[in-house]
DNA sequence: AGCACGCCGACT
DNA sequence: GTCGGCGTGCTC
């Protein structure tokens, strides 16, 4: 009954598990799941227990120097979820964990639940119903493709509810926090305050209360971003992830998880429920579900028209934006004394279109908005903005709409840059009125007229032979092993390296990039080079990745990442 | 990851 | 003769 050793987990890139001898006056103490104080190569760390067992094969064994916590901080599904998550994204089962707990448990503070008085006795009671959401298996994915910004809620609010009423506990995911304006006053009046828990940046303190609240079962409807799919949530029952094509849903270093795969890793181990909302869904979460008219919900709205305008026929300057079409169109708008809106790429910036426009329009008051602006212009004529006006689109409206240069979109290189398209073309339609006009200079690129006819079937049917064609995602799996060195020389030789290594392993189904130098070379000084693999089975290549990564050996000063589906 | 161990070349 | 850089292997 009261085992003697203990396999723990470290947040180290090492494998694991080692195992601990537990000292007597801890035996029948400790349990699955629960924090240890650890002696590791001579270094004191925190462990986290993963198995309890009578015997070991390792002869000599370092004890369990104190146990953090007298119950457990995971639940048997979050030890499921980490092996999982490990096993996806290639890192360890310990770095798993740690990902999953608030940076106040990360270190080795004991967690005592007493002190928080009558909680104790809320943990104890709802521990033991962690058995029953374990043995839960059912579990549905869902698609809502909601063309607008509103009807989503009125499938949303029931389905939430419904599930709260069950008893069970809801994840709402929002990509930024700018969404909280809008999804905080929907969601606050289905539950008490004390039940309603929204995830936003602050002290480590305020984080762990937070965390201590979800994970003792006071709150059960919890909003937050990214990193509210780890929230402990009692007998989870649902993970609503609003945006869900939004990038912001993929961390950004290591491990690069994307918060929609992790939901669909944790679904099983909880058997609740994903439901994924978007006005533009990815074209992965669009191959799971199109097939399957049962997981799919269309919403159609009252959305503007789409028209081209052919720049190829106009002899343009190269650094100017607004054609004659495009003015006319803005000239007739202004008069009726309607509002128009210029979407420029991030990398060209507003300013030179706020002088053209300024200049070609006398007396208009032309207003523009970026990434660092610090709040949107609410009273002017022509708004000229970029990516970053779409936080704000549920409460923007212009009559007029103008994506100067939707070629740009396309000329990425990113096999998503045409979803990404798409996306925009979605969001500047739900900011507009009247009509929304492409300049192009490729009125035969197929994807624009998809666009102009609305034609969303036509454009995943055509995205998803192409990906399959060209080997892409979600027919394939791609993991980017990137090599980082002040040194570029250095980078570029040990991505060749590892490039060998990995292609004289051959395998059947796995192919290997030539390195190439990464989408982003240089970031703060250090080089980066990209060995590309891909393959059919994420496990398959991750166990081939992780296996020639340990015959690998690196030199000293290159860091290696792994990055799944970049 | 971090550390010890050991091999080799450079330098008082 | 010894200091230190770096490759190698290991951590229960």
């Amino acid at each position: 009954m009261n085992k003697k050793i203990a396999h723990v987990v470290l947040a180290l890139p090492v494998e694991g598990p080692f195992d601990y001898s537990i000292p007597e006056e801890l035996q029948g103490k400790v349990s699955l799941g629960a924090r240890v104080l650890i002696l590791f190569s001579g270094k004191k760390c925190v462990g986290y227990i993963v198995g309890l067992v009578n015997r070991s094969s390792i002869l000599k064994l370092n004890p369990v120097l104190e146990l953090l916590d007298e119950e457990p901080v995971f639940s048997e599904a979050f030890l499921k979820f980490s092996t999982q998550f490990a096993l996806y994204f290639g890192c360890s089962q310990g770095e798993a964990l740690e990902l999953f707990l608030p940076a106040y448990l990360r270190k080795p503070r004991i967690f005592e639940y007493e002190r928080k008085g009558e909680m104790s006795i809320e943990v104890k009671d709802q521990g033991l119903s962690l058995g029953h959401s374990a043995s839960r298996t059912s579990f549905s994915r869902q698609l809502i493709f909601d063309h607008g910004l509103t009807k989503q809620w009125d499938l949303l609010l029931p389905r939430i509810q419904e599930t709260l009423v069950k008893g069970r506990g809801v994840v709402c995911l929002i990509p930024d926090g700018s969404f909280a304006g809008n999804v905080l006053p929907k969601l606050s009046t289905l539950v008490s305050p004390e039940q309603f828990v929204v995830i936003h940046k602050g002290t480590e303190k305020e984080e762990f209360g937070r965390w201590l609240k979800i994970r003792n079962g006071t709150a059960r409807l919890v909003v937050g971003c990214i990193s509210a799919v780890f929230s402990p949530v009692q007998n989870l029952g649902l993970v609503v992830i609003l945006d869900e094509e939004n990038h912001f849903y993929k961390h950004d270093q290591s491990p690069f998880y994307h918060a929609r795969e992790a939901a669909f890793l944790r679904q099983p181990c909880e058997g609740a429920d994903v439901i994924c909302v978007s006005s533009a869904p990815s074209v992965e979460v669009w191959h799971a579900v199109a097939e399957k008219k049962d997981q799919l919900c269309v919403l159609e709205d009252v959305l503007p028209a789409v028209k081209l305008l052919d720049l190829t026929n106009f002899k343009m300057k190269k650094e100017t934006a607004i054609s004659s079409g495009l003015a006319q169109h803005m000239e007739k708008t202004l008069q009726a004394h309607k509002t128009v809106f210029l979407y420029v790429p991030a990398a060209r910036g507003t300013s030179d279109v706020v002088r053209e426009a300024a200049q070609r329009f006398p007396g208009v008051d032309v207003a523009s908005y970026e990434k660092t602006a610090s709040g949107v212009p609410t009273t002017c004529d022509i708004l000229v903005a970029t990516q970053a006006v779409f936080r704000h689109r549920a409460s923007l409206r212009f009559h007029l709409s103008a994506i100067v240069d939707i070629d740009w979109e396309f000329h990425k290189n990113d096999y998503r840059a045409a979803h990404g398209a798409f996306a925009l073309v979605q969001h500047v339609r739900q900011m507009t009125t009247g009509l929304v006009l492409l300049q192009t200079r490729n009125i035969h690129n197929g994807h624009l007229h998809m666009f102009a006819a609305n034609d969303y079937e036509k454009f995943y049917r055509q995205e998803l032979h192409h990906r399959r064609d060209m080997g892409l995602p979600p027919y394939n799996v791609l993991v980017a092993l990137v090599l980082r060195s002040e040194d570029p020389a250095l980078a570029c030789v040990e991505a060749k390296k590892l490039y060998d290594v990995l292609n004289e392993k051959r395998h059947e189904t796995i192919g290997v990039l030539e390195p190439q130098q990464d989408r982003s070379a240089i970031v703060r000084g250090k080089f980066r080079y990209c060995v590309m693999v891909h393959g059919l089975e994420i496990k398959e290549i991750a166990g081939f990745v992780k296996e020639a990564l340990r015959s690998f050996r690196r030199k000293k000063d290159v860091v290696i990442t792994i990055n799944v589906n970049p």
